[in-house]
DNA sequence: CTATTTGTTGGTGGATCACTCAAGAAAGGA
DNA sequence: TCCTTTCTTGAGTGATCCACCAACAAATAG
């Protein structure tokens, strides 16, 4: 393994930031996670990074760059990637939905991070000014919906599911329970709570 | 029918009010519903009422007593009513929640108001500073769950649910449900698309 | 009529917003 | 050593926000 060295080598030239970007951009996540895009100031976000306007703006841009660089981060983390991950992992359909649904009853309000997704949370209250920011979100959130579709049809093609099933309406309830159960985590529900409605949630199931 | 008269005679004094107070509470109420409480101004509120702020501050105090009389109409509306009527009017509980998931998926989607619940929508993205605004309506959405899980525990004692369901359990499911109803409306769901989630979620009620 | 009560008008104060800029500081390259 | 490049700093931009007056206008009561 010679050649091309693993980090190209950038030879940075000027003065090195003071901060770790990737840290930052961590408590940038956890602020815009729990108190939304527009309830996020700039003071605020400086003063939990410990850095001035002038170096936040120079490393991430505006408020918009930096919040779409946080869903990012935030989509490539486990928290935001679990449903990938068990719709890649589990061989069928069923438990790749009822993973998915027993981990957000765990993970939305697992004490360790702000409740519920980041995506449904920081989505709402957004002014007409910040439409952007909005469609950006609601696009995302959007965005399982033929992931989830895709899957269930594969099932129904495998025999899987039935074929009177509707693998359509499936993705959406689907889709609808996930956000219910991130709003009841932020409402204060428990894991022991949230596990009870996903395994109710399953139950709707389609039987054979 | 003589003695007291319906409207007591207020005989008002001083200089009469020139819009329609409730007019303009429905005005609010259609501003507070799409953008939030954050997201409405009180330069936007008195815009769309056409008066100017010292009317406003008189008629309805501050910005958060205006909020909260807007949420206590909302609820004496049909949209923000739905669910207590089913419950009082549907004789079985699988009737009342049946007729609660299949009203909220034509209600929250219907574009002649905003889309979804009004609590759900105006809770979110509220600074600490407004924790105040965010706990009422907190405690506003949970309110529902011991409504329905009393609903619940009284159709289990009738015998119409058996008596291995879980009433808590099932109250928490619908209420995320509902939610999640609500939030799929936001996102631009249709009424025919909820209704699909609606049956679904109704496959989770507990077999004989 | 006068006095009283109440709504309306136009404006202000203090705070916060996202954002910018000139000057200083710390690194590498020559 | 000096120059170039990049980041940090601290002050400050105009705009907007909510909250709240004081003065004026319009109604009733006596």
């Amino acid at each position: 393994m010679v050649g091309m060295s693993e980090t190209p080598a950038p030879a940075k030239r000027g003065r090195p930031r003071t901060f770790d970007r990737a840290e930052a951009l961590t408590a940038a996540t956890r602020l815009f996670w729990e108190r939304g895009y527009e309830g996020t100031s700039i003071g605020e976000l400086t003063e939990a990074l410990g850095i001035r306007p002038g170096s936040l703006y120079a490393a991430f841009g505006d408020k918009k760059s930096l919040f779409k660089e946080v869903v990012e981060c935030y989509g490539r983390s486990p928290v935001g990637a679990f449903m990938g991950v068990a719709l890649e992992e589990e061989p069928t359909a069923y438990g790749a939905f009822a993973r998915i649904l027993r981990e957000a009853a765990v993970i939305y309000p697992d004490p360790s991070h702000p409740a519920g997704c980041l995506t449904i949370s920081a989505a709402t209250n957004v002014t007409p000014q910040d439409s952007e920011v909005a469609a950006f979100l609601r696009t995302l959130r959007n965005g399982n919906l033929p992931t989830f579709e895709a899957r269930l049809r594969r099932a129904q093609q495998a025999g899987e599911l039935p074929a009177d099933a509707d693998p359509k309406a499936l993705a959406a309830y689907f889709a609808a329970v996930i956000q219910g159960l991130s709003q009841r985590a932020q409402d204060g529900a428990t894991a022991a709570e949230l596990t009870r409605t996903a395994e109710l949630a399953l139950a709707a199931w389609p039987a054979a």
